[in-house]
RNA sequence: GGGGGUAUGACGUAAUCGGUAGCCGUAACUGACUUAAAAUCAGUUGUCCAUAGGACGUCCCGGUUCAAAUCCGGGUACCCCCA
């Protein structure tokens, strides 16, 4: 028998769809344990060789698990709403469900060929109803809730509208996008619309005028993460700031939880760093600075209050609501004049552009703590969105002050003992206070405390806590999405009853906005409650459907509940997530948000979704080029047609030569295929080739895999000509999981060769070789020492190294001509995980009737892998010159006497004297003369 | 500007706790089998000097240590994230 992968690997992928190897159940017998993949977005292009990598890890690690006696939940399913398929649809006119469903069978068609262990009973897709029936009920329940600082959770609106008839605002304690204050029977006095306007104040979902990132080209909004350097990721179109009334999640109450939850969780110390800087939580001091010769107030934020004696000017964002306050009727003209500049720069422009620009207001200020009188101006280095839009300038000891009083000519006052502010401003929390006042004497740390106790005391501002992470627009201009269950009444937004979901996404005629610049949903026909209240034409954004499907997979087809108490307190969470770097701030922020929101509604019962994660890194792209000679003489050749000539990569330097990509399927260890070249492109059928020793040999780079680029592998490619097993092995093979690395398709040979070994331990010109016969302790040794080798490196992700484990194992059973039951037996268990279509089949010849993911993982023995002899090199001053052979029970002072002893020692030494022995029993012998 | 990461043969990588650097593959070369090629099997391959044997060598400079790819300080290059 040979080894025919194409046959076995359908014949096992037949055998575990129609056992339902794979299909789990709660069973309260067995510990449960939970592996998620980042689903995919299905795109056109179909899958290439570097997505199945997390795949295949979690697919072992699942395997794995199982082997180990686990009851493993291992879902995968479709994040189906998105962009391109709606660029796509109106592009063509086709519906987006239509080429999501095609792509969406694409991909399970090239997911299905690599074998994983799916329970695909629990697919989800989150454009379908039943899905998406339960991201709008989320939705719902973040409208009626409010986010309630005393007891640090969400709380129902109808409690906070009893607060507001009985007390009004009175000793709320609320997050809110404004402070508001009013009374019970003022309350009470309000329209149902003012009342309703007041409430979306407090909803974790609400209705607020937001300043977005709008992409015109696109026709919608886009959240912070998915624009980069001022394009939107998706496209790279450009992207601007604009003001739109948007639906908001209130993400922001939950700073401080979502930041101490990181502590919990078993994720990489990069990746909690990462989400950190981006909930960005600083501690510092709110102060109310007082305009000179005005009852006028405002309040800046800083981290340094202990520099508020180096405060010679203020500064305020152009949006401020102040300006209009500060500004004199002599600087009226020069404000208005800066004001309409900064308009048309975007926000991420003015952080960029390091050029220093600002006006004066014509105002001052008096320092609330050295009572000095400061002037007040206008620069767009501050931005409105960040703390109160107002900043107090501290040019010794911040870089952008420091630029700003230089080319202002305004004042600089160093406040550090020692530091030359002559050219650059002192950042460095270091150092001892001067000019200071009360402070000076102090280290920076000291006076920050003092500074921040001082401020309370003295009631010029309060110790507050500020962060970064900002409230998650919640809106997009688009169609293809979940549809919001909401509508409009007096203008107003209300929820729809929860018995009315799900709101089915309707038809429209194009994927376009309306004439009027309304969203596509604006052509929908009768889009509009039975009542005849209109509909919110806005859908949700792609974070919406992702934000909860952990959830969902856990009791996919329930019609009552996201998920039921039973399933999630069986599954609880996900113990293992593989995916990409690329959502730590989206992704990874919301879906914890999203979690902890129903977690204070006492829906789900672990207040983290994901419990150890890890990213693969990217796959990269190995392209290859040829070298085009450039015609010296063009003219020359006119009329005719030029034939292109191509020189071979070691020769290209004796011509003149145009780098071109080439398609890296036509070229085998960077020798090119001359026959497919000629036919890849029919410009180049008559093409001549200068050769190096008979063949064309190519260039090669390491470059992003894309089809500009010529360097996509599929993976069906592979699959069709080494196997599923093969393909498998050699994305693990290629080096450690966590690490970005590029295909090179050449080195593929190597696993496939060893698979070829394994079999031929079975089988001999089609006779099995296997045999009863029991096992020598050279060959146990061998076993359990793989054994050993390969729970520790899956338990560790340390796959590649479990692969190269794996082929030593083989060569070494090879070469003892090893085809003993008992010893490969526990072996094809070993690799089931990695590759388990030949160790299905391998198992069934050992003569199993069931399925091999039904046995138990070996064990390692200890007792075969005790030596009773162990090699110590020697060294002497640290450099080893011979080894020796010595019992493995030796004690220290017995190795140095025999390595004392030793001839080739006293012929190292060469008389010289000893004056220090260094022995690691088991490791290593030092000699220091 | 700030934060995180990476750097080892021609290439992908290994060395799990500071203890023989280069395991396992690829590629290349040699040999066996073959009319030949492929496949398979056996062997060689870090650099330099060389007879034995030695010197050097894990991005660069310095340090700690009996002993450093590994720990510490400084620097360079590349990648990612944030501003």
């Amino acid at each position: 028998m040979e080894y025919i992968f194409k046959e076995i690997e359908a014949k096992w992928q037949r055998y575990w769809q129609e056992n339902k190897t794979y299909k789990t159940e709660i069973n309260l017998d067995k510990p449960k344990f939970y592996v998620l993949d980042m689903f995919p977005y299905p795109s056109g292009a179909g899958l290439h060789v570097g997505h199945p990598l997390g795949y295949i890890a979690s697919d072992i690690y699942s395997r794995y698990k199982r082997l180990n006696g686990f009851n493993v939940l291992h879902p995968m399913g479709y994040d189906a709403y998105g962009l391109p398929a709606e660029q796509y649809a109106i592009q063509t006119g086709q519906h987006p469900a239509v080429t999501t469903e095609q792509n969406i069978r694409r991909y399970r068609e090239q997911l299905d060929k690599i074998g994983f262990s799916y329970d695909w009973d629990r697919e989800i897709r989150t454009s379908e109803p039943d899905y998406y029936h339960w991201t709008q009920w989320a939705f719902i329940q973040m409208f009626n809730h409010y986010y309630d600082t005393k007891q640090e959770k969400a709380v129902p609106i109808a409690d906070l509208v009893k607060h507001l008839e009985i007390h009004g605002t009175e000793g709320l304690q609320v997050h809110q996008s404004h402070p508001l204050d009013f009374s019970a029977s003022k309350w009470k006095a309000k329209s149902e619309k003012e009342q309703q306007e007041i409430l979306l104040n407090y909803r974790i979902a609400y209705l607020a005028d937001t300043k977005v990132n709008w992409c015109p080209a696109l026709g919608t909004v886009l959240a912070n993460d998915e624009v980069s350097e001022g394009y939107s990721v998706r496209g790279g179109h450009p992207v601007e700031q604009k003001i739109m009334r948007q639906w908001n999640l209130r993400v922001s109450a939950y700073a401080q939880r979502l930041l101490d939850g990181l502590d919990t969780l078993d994720w990489t110390d990069s990746l909690k760093e990462t989400q950190r800087n981006w909930i960005g939580r600083s501690e510092g001091a709110e102060m109310k600075f007082f305009l000179k010769d005005k009852d006028i107030s405002f309040d800046i934020f800083t981290t340094r209050a202990d520099t508020i004696y180096g405060v010679t000017f203020m500064v305020l964002a152009p949006e401020s609501e102040l300006v209009d306050v500060c500004t004199t009727p002599e600087q009226q003209a020069a404000v208005q004049n800066y004001l309409d500049e900064t308009k048309k720069r975007t926000e991420r422009e003015r952080l960029a552009d390091k050029k220093v620009s600002g006006v004066f207001t014509g105002s001052y200020a008096i320092n609330p703590v050295s009572k000095t009188v400061i002037p007040i101006w206008i620069s767009d280095y501050v931005l409105a969105g960040y703390g109160t839009g107002a900043i107090m300038a501290v040019p010794a000891h911040d870089s952008r002050d420091y630029a700003f009083a230089k080319h202002f000519d305004l004042p600089i006052i160093p406040l550090i003992e020692g530091c030359d502010v002559s050219e650059e401003s002192f950042d460095a929390k270091e150092g001892i206070m001067m000019n200071s006042g009360f402070l000076n004497g102090l280290t920076v740390t000291e006076a920050i405390s003092k500074a921040n106790q001082y401020v309370e005391e003295q009631g010029i501002g309060k110790v507050k806590v500020n962060y970064r992470l900002r409230d998650a627009i919640f809106s997009r201009q688009r169609y293809w999405g979940e549809p919001f269950p909401v509508y409009y009444k007096d203008d107003m937004p209300y929820v729809l009853d929860e018995s009315k979901l799900p709101l089915i996404l309707p038809e429209v005629d194009k994927y376009l906005p309306t004439k009027k610049g309304e969203p596509p949903l604006g052509r929908a026909r009768n889009w509009k409650t039975e009542d005849g209240y209109p509909l919110e034409l806005n859908t949700m954004p792609g974070f919406a459907g992702s934000s909860a499907y952990y959830l969902r997979y856990m009791d996919p087809k329930n019609e009552k509940a996201l998920v039921s108490k039973e399933s999630n307190e069986y599954w609880r969470n996900v113990d293992l997530y593989i995916g990409g770097t690329e959502h730590a701030t989206g992704h990874l922020i919301y879906s914890r948000f999203w979690n902890k929101f129903l977690y204070d509604l006492g829906l789900v019962c672990e207040a983290e979704p994901f419990k150890k994660l890890i990213n693969q890194g990217m796959i990269q792209g190995r392209s290859n080029f040829v070298y085009r000679v450039i015609e010296k003489n063009p003219q020359a050749s006119k009329g005719e047609k030029p034939v292109p000539t191509f020189v071979s990569y070691n020769l290209k330097d004796n011509y003149e030569t145009m780098q071109m990509h080439v398609d890296v399927n036509i070229v085998y260890n960077d020798h090119l295929d001359i026959e497919k070249f000629k036919n890849w492109n029919p410009e180049f059928k008559d093409a001549e080739f200068i050769l190096e020793d008979g063949q064309y040999i190519c260039g090669w780079a390491v470059e992003k895999m894309s089809k500009s680029m010529f360097n996509v592998v599929n993976p069906d490619d592979i699959v069709e000509k080494y196997g599923a097993d093969t393909l498998r092995l050699y994305e693990m093979f290629l080096g450690p999981l966590e690490q970005s690395k590029p295909w090179d398709t050449n080195g593929i040979d190597g696993v496939h060769r060893f698979l070829k070994r394994l079999w031929s331990l079975f089988y001999k010109d089609g006779e099995s070789l296997l045999n009863d016969e029991k096992p020598t302790a050279e060959e146990l040794k061998i076993l359990h020492k793989t054994i050993k080798k390969i729970k520790y490196d899956i338990e560790n992700f340390s796959f590649n190294t479990s692969v190269s484990a794996f082929m030593i194992c083989i060569n070494e059973l090879s070469s003892l001509q090893c085809s003993k039951k008992s010893i490969l037996e526990p072996f094809v268990i070993l690799l089931a995980p990695f590759a388990p279509h030949i160790a299905e089949e391998l198992y069934r010849a050992l003569g199993n009737e069931h399925t091999i993911f039904d046995a138990s993982f070996p064990v390692c023995n200890e007792d075969y892998l005790v030596e009773s002899t162990a090699k110590y090199p020697i060294s002497f001053n640290g450099k080893v010159r011979f080894t020796m052979e010595l019992a493995a029970d030796m004690d220290k002072e017995a190795i140095e006497q025999a390595v004392l002893a030793d001839e080739q020692t006293i012929k190292h030494l060469q008389g010289k004297d000893v004056k220090k022995v260094i022995v690691v029993p088991g490791k290593i012998v030092n000699l220091v003369f």
